[in-house]
DNA sequence: GCTTCATCGGGACAAATGTCCTTTTTTGCT
DNA sequence: AGCAAAAAAGGACATTTGTCCCGATGAAGC
């Protein structure tokens, strides 16, 4: 506790009352953290792992929002607005966080201007990023889409294993069927190839362009 | 300028150092009050009057992404973002606004905890009907965000102009075209009528049924 | 009232995407 | 290695949406 504690300079946005209610959680690979729905109860805080963020309609399709890893906050909009928690929030690996019950939280954390001025940050970010990637995914097709999800997903020279290609297929948006459509036509374009059910990146120029220099963050 | 203070209770929110450097500022119909991708200078409070948001992409699609009365607020985001406007705000009635500039926000407003809180709330607000804003765009056809449209631009009985059918065709991100085709369909199935340059609402439960409880809130 | 012009509605076709299903490949088990 | 089950790839077709364009309709000036 301590070490993360140390480690994201807490002291900074939480004072004495804040850092002794903070309780370690650790949940599993394939977990779900946070259900979208259920009534918000705390507050979280990301220290270990990743994780991702998505909802599901009604007729359960679903939609990524975000890939996140350390540091990162849960449940702070759906506290503040109190209401029910907007999307559901998934362990995909082991993970950490640190948690605080919310009645806490508003006790002592509303009071304390670094810790409101922390949160506030947070979800400036977080909202800059989310209406910048709902805008993408609003006006352009899967194919600069795709291209987009590839470029944040890899650095030079790694490949994109063919195990999130699912996953990318809700990310983007789209159906498995209508991905792999999208992943022909980039590969007959030579800008990609599908080898050992992974894909690589041929020509990240290419990619660049046609995604517009608009590119997933992860957050 | 007291009247506004008065009416909106600003002084719950704002104290002597940020009141006395409001301006009062009045835009026209059709003027732009903030410019997409402009460097941010104000934090704006809407008053009076009605404006729309929109995000244009390079290609010119445009996406309207809420209709805004009093009291809302813009540039907050930005400001605490210290990034380039995301959207474009203009006045779809004559406005007036209060303003405030950024250097005096950060000097007196970020160290004043109820005006803190006050940012984060509004910021909260906003990202939460955004968040479903997008995702029903998203994740339903044409038919069923028209539904949508049209439920929340009606009050029992109303009927919608013509006039607004280009921007109800960007607001729900369809083509113009597209949207005819869909009033059609809407037509033919006897829920709304077009008569004198407008839609009326036949059948107000149907099209409730249609849009899934989910409507286009104003905010 | 007539002419001109802009706007509107909608036909025809094309492109993008989704659904369903069959074939192919991989994986896991014995 | 050999087989069964699961996952992946891709064909065929349907649906949704976009683009282009033309005839109809209404508004503005004379």
């Amino acid at each position: 506790m301590q070490i993360y504690i140390e480690k994201f300079q807490l002291r900074d946005v939480m004072h004495e009352p804040l850092l002794n209610h903070l309780r370690v959680v650790t949940y599993q690979k394939g977990d779900i953290i946070i259900q979208q729905g259920e009534q918000p109860a705390f507050l979280y805080f990301l220290v270990e792992g990743r994780t991702k963020v998505f909802a599901s309609s009604d007729e359960g399709k679903k939609l990524i929002l975000a890939f996140n890893g350390p540091f990162s906050v849960f449940g702070d909009i759906e506290f503040i607005q109190q209401a029910p928690y907007l999307n559901t929030v998934e362990a995909i690996t082991d993970v950490t966080l640190l948690k605080l019950s919310l009645p806490i939280v508003q006790q002592y954390g509303m009071q304390h201007l670094p810790f409101v001025t922390f949160i506030l940050n947070t979800l400036t970010r977080k909202f800059y990023s989310n209406a910048d990637a709902a805008r993408f995914n609003l006006m352009y097709a899967v194919e600069v889409r795709l291209a987009s999800y590839l470029l944040s997903m890899t650095t030079e020279d790694e490949s994109v294993s063919i195990h999130h290609l699912r996953d990318a297929a809700d990310l983007i948006g789209t159906s498995y069927r209508h991905l792999n459509r999208i992943i022909g036509q980039l590969t007959d374009a030579g800008y990609i190839a599908r080898k050992n059910r992974a894909i690589h990146i041929l020509n990240r120029d290419e990619l660049y362009k046609l995604a517009k220099q608009n590119i997933y963050e992860e957050r």
